[in-house]
DNA sequence: TTGTACGCGTTATCAA
DNA sequence: TTGATAACGCGTACAA
């Protein structure tokens, strides 16, 4: 059936693999390896996507000179790098990032894992984010861990098999153990934390100052001349809840108001908990006059709950949120929060993963940035003077 | 300096690439190729990740055989199989996506490109679609085109560089050419067009039922004796815009009420217009007595001109949104609304791409799947009876 | 200025 | 049951 280019025999012929999706021969005599032209070839494997070979094929060059006029290298003449170009577009040429990368040993992407998509918090960073990665030349591969530990161990395996050049993460709330996180570093890649950082690992981390958000928070809560505020707070192991407990505390003590542990209760930052331990905190004989939430989410639960029971807002309950979330605006008569610069966050992070990125070495200085909170000033905590 | 493993002689020794991070050497005499063992190559050129080639050679079996292995390949013997797995661990072995793809022409990636990331919209969808792709060991490379039709040539060109087998897209409101989509299904790359699709293009699309959700929504808006309706619509390109816009003009008629081509006004799904187009409908000699908005951050703009203005909702003038953002049970009495099922929406096409994707041949059935829509009555368009 | 010949890490085919 | 070796698409050191 099929005889050698170059024998002509017939006998001697046997398979030997594919070349760009055409089936390939070998002429045990004269030990000739040969494709035969396409005509001749009904058989298409599969879909082909055209490569820089295709192009070089086209013109009579070799895949070097192609590959250096897609690239602008210098020593390459006009006339070859004008026709190529023309070619690459003519044959509608798309780049492989796959074999770029696997022969650079750099994907050009960074990955990002967030715990939640949910509240506007997560992805007004990555909005932040990707901004800055983008206009460096780098993508953003984005994961969620949904809050499970397991799931974030996942995330990590799929961006570590995927070769990202760094990760920007912040760790679901079940996070305790941290061997996938330092499965990055032991590699050579770079990670930012930030958010939910931890005090256990990490070297480069992007966090709002927590402390004196909560501060301000609790300390306008004093000056509106409440006495008893509640901490609605997250989980102990998240460090923005240990800071925020701590704000929250150290502004208690300042003023010279006890610190009263049935008012301060670990919820898991989800509006179920937020829903029952709210419940409890106004229902308690002697109730809080105010309550300081450790997300806008809570807050607003117990807004929602303080609405059910009659109960007026800011009179009766002062309630302080930390975020701004959109809502917070608009629910009742505004929400007073902490904003937190989401987007800045973003940015913040993607700057430093790129800066970890270029330098070869890992001689960049640990470094925790820490950026500032705005206490905004609404109706739910504003009532006449002291 | 160095001499050959072979005939140990010195002055026929050129270098030869780089195997596995180690120099290479080339004896021109014995044409023969070797590297030196560790121990005497100080020239780490750079971090190297533990390959198959890295477990072969640790174990002194080839690399096809650990593959083998690594996949649960029946062909194999009990003990070798285990032997590398406990290599592979004890090596901290990740296998490389990146060269998988390359080989299997298959990324195990599917793109999505959102106009957005602000609203709940489509994180909830994009939560929807990760969940049933994950499930299926499919990744998602999540872009967001900020509403720019540059950008989104852009995130379609990235996503064709890296292969993803499938894409999901909702068009931003500036796209008028579909040619850098058509670049997908010319590849063979199924693409599941959601929410804004266009009528050009798309034999694959995933909607909700905008017009029957905005006949329901002026439907009510009548029932309630709301007689001067407004419509603040969206892009006249889109086709959610078209039909929400359908239905209102064909509600309005049922009921035997004028069409006013002045109460129509297309803003561009912004705040910032909704907020002049808004002013501009509340000010006219002869105002509607009710707005149906596009979406929700156009009907909540609404809600705060007319509390600036004084207007009393649902008094003087009723209000319905479309999406069911979570504000929109918040703000003031309640905004009524059309609720979106965004978290199916982004399953049912993460399950149809999949579908696609697993057809070799595109023989599967042009498909559009219509979700429907549910009005969510709240505080802001009920007033008494008729 | 251009071409040759690898290597990147993996799978698949075929021979042993 | 295992081992060689081509192939995936691309960049590049070195030779020509």
């Amino acid at each position: 059936m099929i005889e050698c280019s170059k024998c002509q025999r017939v006998e001697s012929i046997m398979k030997a693999g594919f070349v760009r999706g055409k089936q390939r021969y070998l002429c045990k005599d004269c030990n000739y390896f040969f494709t035969l032209p396409s005509a001749q070839v009904p058989t298409k494997r599969k879909r082909h996507q055209t490569t820089i070979i295709d192009i070089a094929r086209e013109l009579g060059v070799s895949n070097s000179t192609v590959s250096r006029a897609l690239h602008g290298h210098p020593d390459i003449s006009p006339d070859t790098k004008k026709a190529i170009l023309e070619a690459a577009i003519q044959l509608d040429y798309q780049p492989n990032q796959l074999a770029y990368s696997l022969v650079k040993s750099r994907s050009n992407t960074v990955g990002i894992i967030v715990p939640e998509f949910l509240t506007q918090f997560f992805p007004n960073v990555i909005v932040g984010a990707q901004g800055v990665l983008s206009r460096a030349g780098y993508h953003l591969m984005i994961m969620q861990s949904d809050e499970s530990y397991e799931t974030e161990v996942g995330n990590t395996r799929a961006l570590l098999a995927n070769r990202v050049d760094g990760l920007i993460v912040s760790m679901s709330h079940e996070t305790n153990n941290y061997e996938h996180f330092q499965a990055f570093e032991k590699r050579g890649v770079p990670v930012v934390y930030f958010n939910r950082v931890c005090r256990e690992i990490g070297t480069y981390k992007v966090v709002v100052n927590d402390y004196q958000g909560a501060f301000r928070a609790v300390e306008h809560l004093i000056a509106n001349g409440y006495r008893r505020i509640a901490h609605l707070a997250g989980p102990r192991n998240l460090v923005i809840s240990q800071e925020r407990l701590r704000g929250y505390t150290e502004a208690l003590q300042k003023y010279g108001l006890p610190v009263l542990p049935e008012l301060t209760i670990h919820g898991d930052l989800t509006v179920e908990k937020a829903r029952i331990y709210g419940r409890y905190l106004l229902e308690l004989d002697h109730p809080p006059d105010a309550i300081f939430a450790v997300n806008d989410p809570t807050a607003i639960e117990i807004l929602l709950l303080a609405r059910a029971k009659g109960l007026r807002v800011p009179e009766q309950l002062g309630v302080v949120g930390f975020s701004d979330d959109s809502i917070a605006m608009h629910i009742g008569n505004g929400l007073t929060t902490v904003k937190q610069p989401t987007n800045l966050m973003g940015q913040t992070a993607a700057e430093l993963i790129l800066k970890l990125i270029s330098e070869d070495e890992d001689t960049y200085p640990a470094e925790t940035q820490v950026l500032e909170t705005e206490l905004i000033i609404r109706g739910s905590s504003v009532r006449g003077g002291r």
